[in-house]
DNA sequence: CCGTTGACGCCAT
DNA sequence: TATGGCGCCAACG
């Protein structure tokens, strides 16, 4: 198995789907859109990772703050609203964050995978 | 209906 | 290591 496959051929929820695993990322940690699209059987499909973060705004319980792309960079910064930055709400989690990126990535990343115990 | 865009990521050079 | 190209697919004009 593990085949990539298209997430049209897995259900017409993507976004639900993608919602339901950011609401599970702990407090002080964070991982990537790619995990995230790994996870949910589409890893070539990242980008629609960071699409359904897009529209996850009106969703005002999804942590959309704790995915960043695969080098732990805050690439959606840019979306957030000045009184709550991806960087303050991060650090007020205790991540560290330095020009814009994450640091001890390794150590704050939590892979879908791992954390639900597949 | 068609071309562009985009909170990404892998691979080639 | 750094840079550029391509795939992916929904939303938009």
């Amino acid at each position: 198995m593990s085949k990539p496959v298209k997430q049209s051929e897995i259900n017409s929820d993507f976004f639900d789907r993608v919602y339901q695993v950011v609401r599970l990322i702990p407090a002080g940690r964070a991982t990537s859109y790619g995990a995230i699209a790994k996870y949910l059987g589409a890893a070539r499909s990242s980008r629609l990772v960071g699409y359904a973060m897009n529209g996850a705004h009106v969703h005002s319980d999804i942590p959309a703050h704790r995915v960043v792309n695969r080098n732990g960079m805050l690439s959606g910064k840019h979306h957030f609203p000045p009184h709550l930055s991806m960087e303050l709400l991060l650090t007020q989690e205790g991540i560290v964050v330095a020009d814009d990126q994450i640091q001890n990535w390794k150590e704050v990343f939590w892979d879908p995978e791992e954390g639900l115990r597949l």
